[in-house]
DNA sequence: GCCAACGTTGGC
DNA sequence: GCCAACGTTGGC
């Protein structure tokens, strides 16, 4: 099952925010390369939350409630018929044993390909399968 | 359609 | 607070 990682900025809202919420459309998104990702985004996927700002950690995960929808906020349709301003609606599942440190990640090269770490400003990005194995590893997150 | 100027993000 | 990286805008 594919998963995610979905960045944050705490101040803003947080995964505490999602945990006492119990369920939130994540949206806001507005940066091409992330729409492409959030688009993606289906019911049942594992989406990991990362904290910018003075954190810079995986500190939770999530799960996908549903696929990917118009923000009914913004609407509007690419060229290709799909949500221009995709959102998706999310619940949180567990913050992490281990808050995984962006350090951490960056001196990992099993995440040399990662977005978080080839362009830093990407905010919705993929997390390949292998590279999940190794994040919940270091999360302290079984299986 | 190109590209310089400007704005934003986010790590340091 | 600075600045690199990147996206967007607007003049031509």
């Amino acid at each position: 099952m594919p998963s995610f990682l979905l960045k944050t900025e705490p101040s803003e809202f947080s995964f505490q925010d999602l945990v006492k919420k119990k369920r939130a459309t994540w949206d806001g998104v507005t940066n091409a390369a992330a729409l492409i990702h959030l688009r993606s985004i289906a019911k049942g996927d594992t989406i990991y939350i990362y904290h910018t700002g003075d954190e810079k950690a995986v500190v939770g995960v999530a799960r996908a409630l549903g696929g990917a929808f118009e923000d009914p906020k913004r609407p509007g349709k690419t060229p290709e018929g799909k949500p221009k301003f995709a959102v998706v609606d999310v619940a949180p599942v567990g913050p992490v044993a281990t808050p995984v440190t962006l350090a951490a990640i960056k001196g990992d090269p099993r995440f040399a390909e990662l977005g978080l770490v080839k362009q830093s400003r990407l905010s919705v990005m993929p997390v390949p399968g292998a590279m999940e194995k190794v994040l919940r590893e270091m999360a302290g997150l079984g299986g």
